[in-house]
DNA sequence: AATCATATTGGAAACGTTTACAATTGCGAG
DNA sequence: CTCGCAATTGTAAACGTTTCCAATATGATT
């Protein structure tokens, strides 16, 4: 039976499409499919030792690969997981999503790479994608709210980094406590004897920007700092986009220092600060937020909160792997720490 | 017979897996899986327009999302495309790597993301996972020489972005003429009057680096330069190298500039140089090579040479798009542009 | 009204795996 | 020598698609 098939299927060399299959494997080794695939995954009912070493060196020879396709369907499990990031410029970003994809290749995963610009319809067409291609999980480094994100939640392990939604209470989170960092960098500034700030904070559509704007403007209450009516700025958390919030800002003299959001904004205010020559740090201090690991050697002028980002992707893919095996979703802060460059 | 089928293996609501298949939206239309199928892919053989309808209908009802897994078995094509990257961490690349996704995706496509750091047995293990996961294609941002770098391009369409292997010669390349824009940057710092200068070149390993170096070297003794007998060092593409790199040159007081093989190397340099309390650009001038998109925020000092990624990308993926249509590898040079920020 | 061409449709096979189940083997004990 | 048990192996079904082929419905032409 088996014989007649492999007859009229099967070249005599290797399967006409170029690949070999495990079935090529299998008849080279002179023992079944099953066999084969028990040697591979030495998973569920052992082999001899014979019949192991006979199928590994088939597999050798024929340089085999197993299909992930023929995998994935049958056992419904590919090992690939998704990540959807706001934006894979901004460098914090990108060493987490780098951190992301060096941890999962450890455990023989790989990675898709999706990228939403913060903008609720391109979340949810990659959403779409991911959901028809069955992944394992998906990270979310700076989820924006969308309606597909409901469906999948629902369907799919999910775990948001550096930012959570509020509509989905329900699933795990990884990040810091942006408010009381917010708080503790304010009170900084306050030590310093920076009494005239402005701020230029993040979408408050945004849960950590919101966080994040509430410590700042909490602490520098309690601080008695001074802020000017139109000193409060809301931008996108991008470079452009802090750029044109400074422009105004500095037209103030006797502005101390200027808070922003995140690092991407505070590169747009050092621009514009070049630009009007201000002297960064001497007349004007800035602060950013997240600790862009390129800071370190281009940004000596900035003063930011370190988000660990190594430990946000191990963590991350922890409680990933948490998710899988039936475990309970969390919210997860890690430590922050205040770096102070000038 | 096919209904007995489905009475025994299907619950009456949708599949007890949680995902519902091709046979739920069938079902509910009260059609056959071919003709959903056909309705769904309107590719070959047509279907009547009452029958589209229903299957739009009762796909749309149940929210149906065809299985990658299974499309992928049967026409043997993912729409899937890795992109193994040597540092995503550099901004540059990444940039390439975002452009990438977008136009992918554009098409219905994904992007698995490997990182090789370099490294030929890290970039090994990433082709063989690559290999077994069917994808329709590979692009190397930065591709090492390793051993599995043969069979794969023997079997996949492979695009090799930014820097080619002479090991590959038969293999797609974009990219721009590194050792043209090399002599052109070298030569404009001539123009400068900047006659004593330092090179800091990447890995001569690198096919690149050494076209950026020859083309250094050669407009540089055209110009009469000056260059130190231990004035040129080989670092790695690395912030940290160029810093190390930098140190010993920086005691000659009388040097003009140092050029480097690419920006990060020129990163590590401008630190040292404030370290050093060495004037960038005043007292000294720093070339670097790609043009990161971070520069025109942060790094005023730095001229450099830009590469254009969004063209590169663009093009990487026509390039792909020619290859899985049988067409001919190809090697295509990309303009570049001088960059003079100081 | 009967016939034929054409447009639609459904049945079934195939893609490459994994795994439940049955069949076979080897081997020691009665 | 036979029996039974455990270890190993093979057979076949199933995962969700696409697509070939045959069957049916539709509509036009005689």
């Amino acid at each position: 039976m088996g014989a007649s098939r492999d007859d009229k299927s099967r070249n005599p060399r290797q399967s006409e499409s170029g690949a070999v299959s495990i079935r090529d494997v299998a008849k080279r080794a002179g023992v079944s499919i099953a066999s084969v695939s028990r040697a591979l995954n030495s998973g569920s009912g052992s082999v001899s030792k014979a019949t192991q070493e006979k199928v590994a060196a088939a597999a050798q020879a024929l340089n085999y690969r197993p299909n992930q396709a023929g995998r994935a369907l049958r056992s419904q499990s590919t090992n690939t997981f998704a990540l959807i990031n706001s934006n894979i410029q901004n460098n914090f970003y990108a060493a987490i999503a780098w951190e992301l994809e060096r941890l999962l290749s450890a455990e023989k995963s790989a990675l898709l790479v999706y990228t939403s610009n913060e903008d609720a319809e391109t979340q949810d067409r990659c959403i779409e994608d991911i959901r028809s291609r069955q992944v394992s999980g998906v990270f979310f480094l700076c989820a924006v709210d969308s309606p597909g994100l409901t469906t999948l939640t629902k369907n799919d392990p999910v775990v948001f980094i550096n930012r959570r939604l509020q509509s989905c209470p329900e699933i795990s989170f990884v990040g810091i406590d942006d408010e009381a960092a917010a708080r503790a960098q304010m009170r900084s500034g306050a030590r310093r004897d920076l009494r005239n700030i402005a701020i230029i904070h993040g979408p408050e559509s945004s849960d950590t920007s919101a966080r994040r704007l509430r410590g700042m403007l909490d602490a520098a209450r309690d601080a008695g700092a001074n802020i000017a009516p139109n000193a409060i700025k809301e931008a996108r958390l991008s470079m452009e986009s802090g750029y044109d919030c400074a422009g105004p800002l500095l037209d103030d003299k006797n502005l101390d220092a200027i808070f922003c959001g995140n690092d991407q904004i505070a590169y747009g205010v050092y621009r514009r600060c070049l630009e009007r020559g201000i002297a960064v740090p001497d007349q004007l201090r800035i602060y950013g937020f997240d600790d862009n690991p390129m800071n370190e050697w281009l940004a000596p002028w900035l003063n930011t909160v370190r988000v660990p980002h190594v430990e946000l992707a191990r963590t991350a893919v922890e409680q990933m792997q948490t998710l899988t095996g039936n475990g309970a979703a969390r919210e997860i802060l890690l430590p922050y720490e205040l770096i102070q460059r000038a």
